[in-house]
DNA sequence: CTATCGGTTAGAGGT
DNA sequence: ACCTCTCCACCGATAG
């Protein structure tokens, strides 16, 4: 009896094609013996349909024998089974339908009407996209609404021209069905008095370690025994567990340091960025959004969120080409960074001619650990080229640098603060000394011909992520080859570098989903874990150790979701796992 | 070599 | 229960 629903259905398949090598001669046959009657199988049949009707049933026969009903009925049981008709969490953030006063007018065809279109048509209607053509001030002014034609338009399409945004306005810059009432105040009594209360909580607990200490010798660090019921004991059931947090599909999340409250930030497709304060209840009787506030500092993707090392500050870049810092102090999202063209205009900006236009936005930053107030990034773009920027004093490109031909999906910063990763589309993971990168006088002119000191292949398809683990020992990649890669000591290796553990992994999200990403834990010193989404069902994040075996797979009642993007809350001495889905919500493991 | 297309994929929200 | 929308994700094939 065969194991599995795959190897049955290929037992059966086997038969059928056996079967019908077999029966090859019946054809032949058929075309001799035409007038004397219908041969099929070694009979002969009077009537053309009765020979028809015999050859149907040796095929009923055949199928039936072969087992494949049975099976395509199992595998269609199986997956009756495993789709969860359960609805998902309506807490956190609720849309405000607002019910339409009085309904629109009806719209009426110009064209029935027999009125001439203002020189514009359509160039070119293809999966659902459609093209304008003809005069451009004409199809500007037919095709929006007339009060809309003064709305000031930004570099990029982004939010504002760069100057510092408040927390009302980070609020009113979101659409009118997420804002009530008291929205605004709620978040900035979350943002200006919540928040800043954990911070000072933060820098009595936090141990004040650099990330290069070989032995911390903190007490919050976590025994082995410990660790362990931790893992076994993390649990997603409870229904306070799971919010929605931001609008769209989830690309970045992170959690706020604070050992005492639990913060998580989620950054989405559009822009927005979502602080959920995990276990307030009640915190805010006039707002009823279970502790989710939610901001708009960006006007597309948030590709990363990262708090500094005290959690005073939040870091977040997004495609339209900006990073922006929310310094809790000030109470304002700065704008620390963005990318210009060459108009003259721009001429005083640190991103001034750097971004290309065409095909061109920021992929992914991370921080630069060497310096603890956050101040300091590097920044990766869809044309392969990685920056330093370095916010200190007045500011700098520290370096500009072609890394690939193709996207730079993820950059990581060993632990040595010298060899930075990379990994993107061109499907290598590779390894650079950057202190082999000249500091360039002109940011708009990237540097080329820089070497990797290492480089691993990943079957040439692209690479969604790899990041050195906290200790520096391990780099994890995960790729579009369906592995999660593991390497010891890359960073101590030259040339081209094999795997040291693949372990088997879908990773094929499509479309809809973010791509997976695994994560390590930041902190952990005794132990490297990493956590990573997955596709299987019930839906699942996963937990391994640092050599690569699964320590655990989180399921559960409230998650309902696929987690495309995972973290850890970097406490030693607590394990929190939070993933964050293509809907805007997050899911707390603990 | 570059552009474009179809296929893949999961989930929510509306009717 | 069904239908629609998502659409700078990526792969592989194909056209120019």
């Amino acid at each position: 009896m065969p194991a599995t629903r795959s190897q049955r259905a290929e037992a059966a398949l086997a038969a059928i094609a056996e079967e019908a090598a077999k029966s090859e001669d019946d054809v032949s046959s058929d075309e001799e013996e035409e007038s004397q009657g219908f041969v099929f199988a070694g009979k002969v049949y009077a009537k053309y349909e009765d020979m028809v009707d015999a050859k149907r049933e040796r095929n009923r026969q055949m199928l039936e024998k072969s087992g494949l009903l049975e099976a395509s009925a199992a595998l269609r049981d199986d997956l009756e089974a495993e789709k969860s008709t359960k609805r998902a969490t309506q807490r956190g953030i609720r849309s405000g339908k607002r019910k339409a006063s009085k309904p629109l007018p009806r719209r009426k065809s110009s064209r029935i009407a027999g009125e001439e279109s203002a020189g514009i048509y359509i160039e070119n209607e293809s999966g659902g996209r459609f093209t304008f053509a003809g005069a451009a001030s004409s199809v500007r002014s037919a095709s929006l609404p007339e009060d809309d034609v003064e709305s000031e338009r930004f570099f990029n399409d982004r939010i504002n021209d760069g100057s510092d945004l408040t927390v009302k306005e980070a609020v009113e810059g979101l659409d009118a069905k997420w804002v009530k009432e008291g929205t605004v105040t709620a978040a900035k009594k979350f943002m200006g008095e919540v928040l800043p209360s954990l911070v000072n909580a933060v820098s009595e607990v936090t141990v004040k370690r650099s990330p290069t200490a070989k032995s911390p010798t903190s007490v919050a660090s976590v025994s082995m025994a410990s660790l362990s019921e931790q893992v076994g004991s993390l649990s997603v059931e409870d229904e306070n567990c799971v919010s929605k947090v931001v609008p769209d599909r989830i690309y970045s999340i992170a959690c706020h340091p604070s050992s005492s409250s639990l913060i998580v930030c989620a950054g989405d497709k559009q822009g927005h960025v979502g602080l959920w304060n995990v276990d307030s209840r009640g915190e805010d009787e006039h707002n009823d959004t279970d502790g989710v506030h939610l901001f708009k500092p960006h006007s597309r993707v948030v590709t990363h969120l990262e708090w500094n090392r005290c959690g005073n500050s939040l870091i977040s870049a997004s495609y339209d080409g900006s990073v922006r810092l929310f310094d809790l102090e000030s109470q304002k999202f700065q704008e620390i960074f963005a990318t210009y063209d060459d108009s003259s205009e721009f001429k005083t900006k640190l991103g001034y001619g750097v971004d290309n236009g065409y095909r061109y936005w920021t992929q992914y930053f991370c921080l630069d650990h060497r310096s603890a107030d956050g101040k300091c990034l590097f920044l990766s773009t869809s044309e392969g080229t990685a920056m330093h920027v370095d916010l200190r004093s007045k500011g700098q490109l520290t370096f500009h640098q072609k890394l690939s031909e193709k996207k730079i999906n993820s950059l990581s910063l060993h632990s040595d603060g010298n060899i930075l990763a990379s990994a993107g589309l061109d499907g290598a993971v590779k390894l650079w000394d950057i202190r082999k990168f000249k500091s360039s006088k002109h940011a708009s002119k990237f540097a080329t011909g820089c070497k990797p000191i290492a480089t691993q292949q990943s079957g040439g398809k692209s690479i969604n992520s790899a990041f050195f683990s906290a200790s520096g020992k391990s780099i994890v990649s995960t790729t579009q080859n369906n592995y999660l890669d593991l390497t010891d000591d890359m960073h101590k290796q030259s040339g081209n570098v094999k795997a040291t553990k693949k372990v088997r992994h879908d990773n094929h999200t499509g479309r809809w989903l973010s791509t997976f990403m695994a994560q390590w834990h930041p902190t952990l010193s005794n132990e490297d874990l990493f956590v990573v989404g997955c596709m299987r069902r019930p839906r699942t994040m996963e937990l391994y150790n640092g050599q690569g075996s699964l320590l655990r797979g989180i399921h559960g009642e409230q998650l309902t979701a696929v987690c495309s993007r995972c973290c850890f809350h970097p406490s030693e001495g607590r394990l929190i796992l939070v993933g964050g889905n293509s809907s805007g919500r997050v899911t707390v493991a603990r």
